[in-house]
DNA sequence: CGTCTATTTGAATGTACTCAAAAGCGGTGG
DNA sequence: CCACCGCTTTTGAGTACATTCAAATAGACG
């Protein structure tokens, strides 16, 4: 098992002793996904956190027209879960699934508590990337409220460039809130504004 | 100064001893607010984080057409401030202000991390805390892109009965993301449909 | 290769917005 | 305590951004 990632990421936040890092090895589980295999299904519950070290990940539902819409994408480096299922331990309301073949590495949420106790910075660490994700999410609230679907876009578009080219256009329209058809004519356009150029 | 409301909101998730509650008493410091000021202005480094014990407070953002966005409302036993401000030390993209008169707890910046030293629970608990206002904004989102203004209008006034009575129209809709106007037609229609039946 | 899904394109439609004006309401001062 | 002023809410007409539906094209996967 390659805990270097994972580890690599604590230390942006955190610096675990070499007995600290143990006790983490000793807890953490790799497991290989198929793609299209899912981690978790609506309607079960979440009992794992996923830490991404291969692949590709994320995370949608489907509403009652009959339309899904994408909540979060994660790829190497990245943690995903269904949230709330998750921290309070009742029903997904999301699925999540693999886009490829991935590795990740997962703690069940009996044994992340078991580590805050053993090591109090793991709470620290995981408080600091909860508010990185609170940050994400307000972020999107605001540019949904705020801007047009070419300006988003755009803006996904400079921020996530690595994920723009893994997952598919219907993904991302599904994840910006807005019609593939509609996000097909806003490249189409933007294409032709940087051709008058 | 009192602290029984926030010590109360504490025990929710963390049990503290007398002399934790000791050392937490020692560094919250109570302000008051008169209707109309800002605890936070955009471009300012957001110093504190806020606990409302009387009063209502919101957060909101003018964009580039010079409409209004709410991004937070807060009210008795909520906390609110300008999350990525905040942590980050960098400046505030929101203003954060008075709806009436209010009383509110502070924690500056420096002496949260003091108290994250000193009583680990606290980390704890703001790890708890930040994941409840992940799922909200993560909730807000999801709403955002499957349900029209009239359901979205519906959660909100099931969900925050409360914050209706308090907050005028116009801001609930800035919260909702709609116009104030449509927000009006919404109601409208909804009431005539409730005579109907 | 052949099939299935994603993407593109166009036409018609709809939900929500903008602009404008009237009505309602609350706060403030005389 | 009433009257006025300003802001919020309502209402209507016209508009726009984005959707839906449909069909053609392109691309990916087995």
């Amino acid at each position: 098992m390659n805990l270097e990632l994972l580890f690599e990421n604590f230390s942006k936040h955190i610096q675990l002793t070499e007995a600290e890092k143990a006790i983490v090895a000793a807890l953490a589980v790799e497991r290989k996904v198929k793609k299209g295999q899912f981690l978790v299904h609506v309607g079960a519950i979440c009992r794992s956190t996923h830490f991404v070290t291969k692949g590709a990940i994320y995370s949608y539902f489907t509403d009652l027209a009959g339309d899904s819409h994408i909540v979060q994408f994660a790829v190497e480096d990245w943690w995903i879960s269904e949230m709330k299922s998750f921290f309070m331990q009742v029903p997904a309301r999301f699925n999540v699934q693999a886009l490829e073949d991935s590795t990740i590495i997962e703690f069940p949420f009996e044994t992340l508590e078991r580590l805050y106790a053993q090591v109090p910075k793991i709470e620290r660490y995981f408080r600091i990337i909860t508010i990185n994700g609170f940050i994400t999410f307000q972020d999107r609230i605001v540019q949904n409220m705020s801007m047009t679907v070419e300006e988003r876009y755009l803006a996904f578009h400079q921020k996530y460039s690595k994920l723009e080219l893994r997952f598919p256009q219907k993904m991302i329209a599904e994840y910006l809130g807005v019609s593939a058809e509609f996000l097909s004519k806003v490249k189409k356009r933007l294409a032709e504004k940087e051709m008058g150029k």
